[in-house]
DNA sequence: ATGGTCGGCGTCCGA
């Protein structure tokens, strides 16, 4: 059975629904996973994504803020919602597929919006930094989180770091800017690192290619100098690993009108 | 060049 499933910070889901639409159009995943939708769950357009196919929808919405979605032409066993740092923000969903996807094992799927973290790299000075290094703190130490043997599990989301060096345009120019500071690289592949986890990017793609999912709003140009980030990652277990047949990058949607500053990232797997 | 642009909400905050 082919599953094909995409991540992507959407930054308002009512705001981008027809860009969401185009692309569901043209590519057709089995699953969305959306960051960011800034809506709560009442305000989702629920209807939409129902008349697009996706019948099954998890929902973990806040107003204004944050703000995570999964959306499933597949039907799913069950939902759960967690939440780090003792905060309420809307930064996960996870969702278990089994029999009624036509899957004989449970296939495990997290969505996380991990938080951006503010300008000023210092914990102590800036305490948005101080959280996102304290919730990657708790990714790692989070166990039910983690795959082990033959667990089948997929980790996705913008997870608001770029962790190795071409994961962003210039790596020595952004080691003290907040996505790139080596704390917080440590960290996320400390949290990587806890479970049988594998980067399907870095899987892929090799370690000495630029690879980016994000490019700054704050530039009157995107394209000039391909200032990019590699922020929306795609993990599967171990297990997983060779049964990935597919991954690839929409940078083209970053050229729509009225674009996030995130692009969807698709994996396809063979289960 | 050390600012620039977004979206949601409400007259700023988070990104």
């Amino acid at each position: 059975m082919r599953f094909s499933l995409t991540t992507w910070n959407i930054n308002s889901v009512r705001l981008r629904i027809n860009l969401v639409a185009k692309f569901i159009k043209s590519v057709r995943p089995d699953v969305l996973c959306l960051q960011e939708t800034k809506c709560i769950d009442d305000a989702f357009p629920l209807k939409r994504f129902k008349r697009l196919g996706y019948e099954h929808i998890a929902l973990n919405g806040q107003k204004g803020y944050h703000g995570v979605a999964i959306v499933s032409r597949l039907p799913f066993e069950k939902t759960d919602i967690r939440t780090f740092c003792d905060k309420l923000d809307s930064r996960h969903i996870s969702v278990e597929f089994g029999p009624g996807a036509q899957l004989a094992r449970p296939l495990v799927l997290h969505n996380f919006y991990v938080p951006a973290g503010g300008d000023i790299p210092d914990p102590a000075l800036n305490p948005k930094f101080e959280h996102k290094l304290r919730f990657l703190d708790e990714m790692k130490s989070c166990e039910p989180l983690h795959p082990r043997g033959e667990d089948r599990h997929i980790l996705v989301g913008d997870l608001n770091v770029a962790p190795h060096e071409n994961d962003v345009w210039s790596h020595k120019q952004l080691l003290k800017i907040v996505s790139h500071t080596p704390i917080e690289c440590e960290k996320l592949l400390a949290a990587q690192n806890q479970g049988d986890w594998i980067d399907v990017a870095r899987d892929r793609i090799p370690m000495s290619e630029k690879v980016y999912t994000w490019w700054s709003y704050r530039a009157a140009d995107w394209t000039v100098g391909d200032r990019g980030r590699r922020l929306d990652h795609i993990w599967v277990s171990r297990a997983l690993k060779e049964r990935v047949s597919d991954f690839r990058i929409v940078r083209d949607a970053r050229g729509w009108e009225r674009p996030s500053d995130h692009v969807p990232v698709t994996v396809t797997l063979d289960l």
